[in-house]
DNA sequence: CTGCCTGCAAATAATTTGCAAAGTA
DNA sequence: TACTTTGCAAATTATTTGCAGGCAG
């Protein structure tokens, strides 16, 4: 949490306890979570908050890392807490469950060589999207 | 085109001069787009044409199996023609000039078996967006 | 004190739906 | 003709924004 924290203030973001909350709800629950669902929780503890600062919260604790936005199969925002903040990854999804498990295993390179030789262009970046099914799920 | 449209009577769906035209555009295209795209590229041909009707063909053609429906980063609907001995395939979009290059080459495997191994979980699907600068726009 | 934060209300915008008129088989 | 398709307008709904008052540093 601690580190969190740092984190905000490295990015001048205050702290404030809606942040922290939002973080906290996170760091205990571990899953992946829309804004309703994270206002849902918000709601018990800090009942005068509001859905537009969820959003926002949730939006900034994005850019700077502390979590990772992904787009449902009903196409609309999750979060969760990303725990390779520094290190180049993906993401698998769990088609049942949803839950995410980061992937740091990326053999990219080839595929981007291969188009710039090919097309003569330039990579500059590439997302990717791995789906299934979890030891669990499976 | 013949079998697309033996695929449209094949599940009860008539053979109309909308339908013919969006998969048309797909098929002369080639490309990933979206309701809104296909609306535009329309709106020469067929002038009357509205956009809900638009959704509604895009949508039948994926029931149906003619089109794949994707979201975008963006998060919204793209749909794509499923091309049947369903070659697996990526796309290099440029950041500039929005062209899409369709890229064969696909080093996935491997990131499968480490996925499978490590979360011992099953891996069903991936997409890949590669983006930057094609060759015109370098 | 000095901005950043936040709640509220309202705006935005993609997608869907209702329904009457038009078209297909 | 019988039933599907479509255009239009309006509804829906997740997400975003403006702004006045509140709070962290």
């Amino acid at each position: 949490m601690e580190s969190y924290l740092q984190n905000l203030k490295d990015n001048c973001l205050k702290i404030t306890p809606r942040r922290k909350a939002v973080i906290d709800i996170f760091v205990s629950n571990g899953s992946r979570m829309g804004p309703y669902d994270v206002y849902g929780k918000l709601k018990k503890r800090l009942s005068t908050i509001g859905l537009p600062t969820v959003y926002r919260i949730l939006s900034e604790l994005k850019d700077i890392g502390i979590l990772v936005q992904s787009i449902s199969e009903d196409r609309q925002l999750r979060y969760s807490l990303c725990t390779l903040p520094d290190v180049h990854h993906h993401h698998f999804t769990c088609r049942k469950c949803s839950k995410i498990e980061e992937v740091e295993f990326c053999n990219f390179k080839g595929v981007s060589r291969f188009i710039e030789k090919k097309f003569n262009a330039k990579v500059e970046a590439h997302q990717v999207q791995i789906e299934g099914l979890c030891s669990e799920c499976k």
